[in-house]
DNA sequence: TGCCAGGCCCTCTTTAGGGCCTT
C-alpha cells in the first residue's frame, strides 16, 4: 500500500479565516499496511486559547506558552512529512489550517487532501453518526481513549483509513486502492457508488 | 462553549434551508 500521511489539528476555534489557529498538530505515516511513524507537538502561535477549547482538549494557555514557535513546528511538519499525500478526519477542516498556518511561512502545500468522513459516509452507512469516535467503537477499531488530542486523533484516523482500505480490497473486490482512487470516491454520489465500485473490481 | 466557517448532503430542492462534521 502507498504512503499517505494522516494529520490532526487542535486549534482555538473552527476557522481559520476569523483568526483561529493551530494550537497542536500530528501526523502519522501509514504504510505497508501500517502507522510506520509519528511526529506530534504543541505549537505557539500566541493566539489565545478560550477556556470551552482548553476544557475541550485539554490545551491549556499555560501549555501553549511553553511550547516551541508555530514556524518551528510547521517546518519540522513538513520535512517529516516529504511527498505523502494527505488524509484526514474532515478534511476540509484541517486542510484549512494547514494551509494558513504554511502561508504564513511562505510554503505552500503541493500534495492533495482525502477526507475520511467523506468515505466512511459512503462505506459505512449504518452507523450512527460518522463523528470519528463513533466510527472507531462502530467498526471496533483500537481506541486511543484520549480523545480531541492530536496525535490520538490522528492515530484513530489512520486505523479507520486502514479499515476502509482493507474493506474495499476484501469485501468489495478491489484489488488496487490508492489515494488518488479514494479521492474520486468520496466524492461519487452515494446512489452511484455500488455502480462505481463494480467498474473496477475483479471480475465475479 | 463562544454567537463565528466551509463543504457536503438530503429534501418538503435547484429562485433554499438545515443537519452533519471539524475545534
Amino acid at each position: 500500500m502507498e504512503t499517505v500521511a494522516v494529520i490532526d489539528f487542535e486549534t482555538t476555534g473552527m476557522s481559520p479565516e476569523l483568526g483561529d489557529r493551530a494550537t497542536e498538530v500530528a501526523v502519522v505515516i501509514v504504510s505497508d499496511g501500517k502507522i510506520s511513524s509519528r511526529y506530534q507537538s504543541l505549537m505557539n502561535t500566541g493566539a489565545y486559547i478560550p477556556p470551552f477549547i482548553e476544557d475541550l482538549t485539554g490545551i491549556s494557555n499555560e501549555m501553549i506558552r511553553q511550547a516551541p514557535p508555530a514556524a518551528q513546528v510547521m517546518k519540522e511538519l513538513a520535512d517529516f512529512v516529504g511527498a505523502a499525500p494527505w488524509v484526514a478526519h474532515n478534511a476540509s477542516f484541517d486542510s484549512r489550517f494547514l494551509d494558513a498556518e504554511w502561508s504564513r511561512m511562505g510554503h505552500r502545500r503541493e500534495q492533495a487532501f482525502a477526507c475520511s468522513m467523506l468515505l466512511a459516509r459512503r462505506l459505512y452507512p449504518d452507523s450512527p453518526n460518522h463523528k470519528l469516535g463513533t466510527l472507531v467503537r462502530f467498526l471496533g477499531l483500537p481506541d486511543t481513549a484520549r480523545h480531541h488530542r492530536a496525535l490520538a486523533d490522528a492515530e484513530m484516523t489512520a486505523h479507520l483509513w486502514l479499515r476502509m482500505v482493507s474493506d474495499l480490497k476484501n469485501r468489495q473486490g478491489l484489488d488496487v486502492v490508492t489515494h488518488e482512487f479514494l479521492r474520486a470516491l468520496q466524492k461519487v454520489p452515494k446512489a452511484k457508488l455500488p455502480a462505481y465500485i463494480a467498474k473496477f473490481a475483479h471480475a465475479a
